[in-house]
RNA sequence: GGAGGGGUGGCAGAGCGGUUGAAUGCACUGGUCUUGAAAACCAGCGUACCGAAGGGUACCCAGGGUUCGAAUCCCUGCCCCUCCGCCA
């Protein structure tokens, strides 16, 4: 949520920057809303501040032995109108706050102009795609070379977009778990936690994924109004909300590996090949919570923290800037990172790093203490996939494929494999 | 699933329906004292909104209700704790 100051005070200002989001701010609506609230505020506080003085004059009569029936009998009834412009005060209210809850974040003014993906702008690139002397297979082909990847089977007991891996390949998928874990805790100063997998609304609320975006979400039947968690960054963001964090506490550096739930409403059609758009994958989180003036150090440390895993595991990539239109609800800047992919010939996004500034923070009311002022303030908040292990595995197999489909695999993966270092086809 | 007990400021913990935004302690900030520190003493110390200001309003888990007036009484919901049962 951005700040409602900024609302009030800067809205068209607001609605121009938002134009580079390709979003239209209905400004004459909010301004009518706005307007109305600061009456009608103003108006019931007058009433009720009528009503306080009132009672307060007769609690001081009674305890003063005095006869308070006088005064009781010439109260007139201010009640129900009282109580109709407490009423129209919380409608006006509530509309305004759906309003406010539906902003987007504004993007930070390095984030480039453009509408989709094709504008995005490459920063950085790290490493070789390498040159096969045969041509490569996709992961999908591979996968069946080893019968450990079966999309047929899962498809009866799910579904499409789920998979089923067998054998090595489950094995070097967890692997990678460990081995990326390993790395951010003692290489990076992450602590690792583990959280729930469902959540309640509130939480999806305070990082963004809720109101607008209720159809991307899996909500469970059942009494309690519980959804499978999108990402990591849901439950262990929301590890803050409602608190208010001492400042020697910061910065908090979590690290937390889930499954990810998405359903992929209004992705038909796209990526129904192999394990690249599932609707249940792992992934390694990065999760900060930092004081405001750290923050773009502290996006550019983890977007580098996830750029190391990558360069272990020596897998070419790219750092791309995202364009204003291509830029989640609540990030203010995002860095993806994308693995080269030689079955696809392509780069694809394997990590998206991203600083919120207070927007999230905002909604969920997450909190630290700072010592200069002693008045608690609004944290700023970031995450980045430190990455996701479903397309590390794929550009594992496919980066490291050998002509006759078996993988080698990198050094740094051995210990966790068993010191095996191929994968072998059957 | 059964039976009880709770949710009050950063924390702990009081609070006959009336001058309570809320005692007290801890923590925190400033001051006195001290070479310095500790201790002691004094003072200050919640959040949000409206207003140029004086000031006003709201908030004691949430939502309703009773009342001239609710942290305090009633109802509903949520959450937590204890005991019993069941269980990976």
């Amino acid at each position: 949520m951005l700040d409602p100051k900024l609302i009030r005070t800067e809205l068209n200002a607001v609605a121009e920057r938002l134009k580079i989001r390709n979003v239209e701010l209905n400004v004459a609506h909010i301004q009518s809303l706005e307007s109305a609230r600061k009456e009608i505020q103003t108006r019931t506080e007058e009433m009720l501040a009528k009503r306080n003085a009132r009672s307060k004059m007769i609690g001081k009569a009674k305890s003063a032995g005095q006869d308070i029936q006088p005064l009781l009998d010439d109260i007139d009834d201010m009640g129900a109108q009282l109580a109709q412009s407490k009423q129209q005060l919380d409608a006006i209210q509530e509309e305004l706050n759906k309003e406010l809850l539906a902003i987007p974040n504004l993007p930070h003014e390095s984030v480039p102009p453009g509408d989709s993906d094709a504008d995005n702008v490459e920063v950085d690139r790290w490493g070789d795609p390498r040159d096969f002397d045969f041509v490569p297979k996709d992961h999908v082909d591979l996968g069946a070379l080893h019968g450990s990847m079966d999309f047929e089977t899962s498809a009866k007991l799910s579904g499409s977009r789920f998979v089923i891996l067998h054998g090595q390949i489950a094995r070097l998928q967890r692997a990678l778990t460990q081995f990326m874990l390993d790395v951010h805790t003692r290489e990076h100063g992450y602590q690792e936690v583990y959280v729930p997998y469902l959540v309640k609304a509130e939480s999806l609320l305070g990082t963004g994924q809720l109101p607008k975006f209720a159809e991307d979400q899996f909500k469970i039947a059942g009494e309690n109004e519980l959804y499978l968690i999108p990402t990591a960054e849901v439950p262990v963001t929301n590890i803050a909300r409602d608190e208010i964090i001492e400042e020697d506490r910061l910065p908090l550096r979590y690290v937390c590996h889930t499954p990810c739930f998405r359903s992929e409403a209004g992705s038909y059609g796209k990526d129904t090949r192999g394990m690249i758009r599932q609707h249940q994958f792992e992934k390694v989180e990065l999760v900060q919570l930092v004081r405001p003036d750290d923050s773009w150090q502290a996006h550019a440390e983890l977007t580098g923290h996830a750029e190391v895993i990558l360069q272990k595991l020596g897998l070419p990539y790219r750092v791309v800037n995202l364009c204003a239109g291509d830029l989640g609800f609540s990030a203010a800047k995002t860095l993806d990172l994308e693995v080269w992919l030689p079955g696809q010939q392509t780069y694809r996004e394997i990590s998206s790093c991203s600083n919120y500034l207070d927007f999230q923070a905002r909604r969920m009311q997450a909190r630290w203490r700072n010592s200069a002022t002693g008045k608690p303030e609004l944290l700023h908040t970031l995450n980045g996939s430190g990455l996701a292990v479903g397309r590390t595995l794929i550009a594992l197999l496919e980066n490291y494929q050998m002509a006759d489909g078996s993988v080698r695999l990198p050094q740094v993966l051995h210990p966790y494999m068993h010191g095996d270092s191929i994968i072998n086809v059957g």
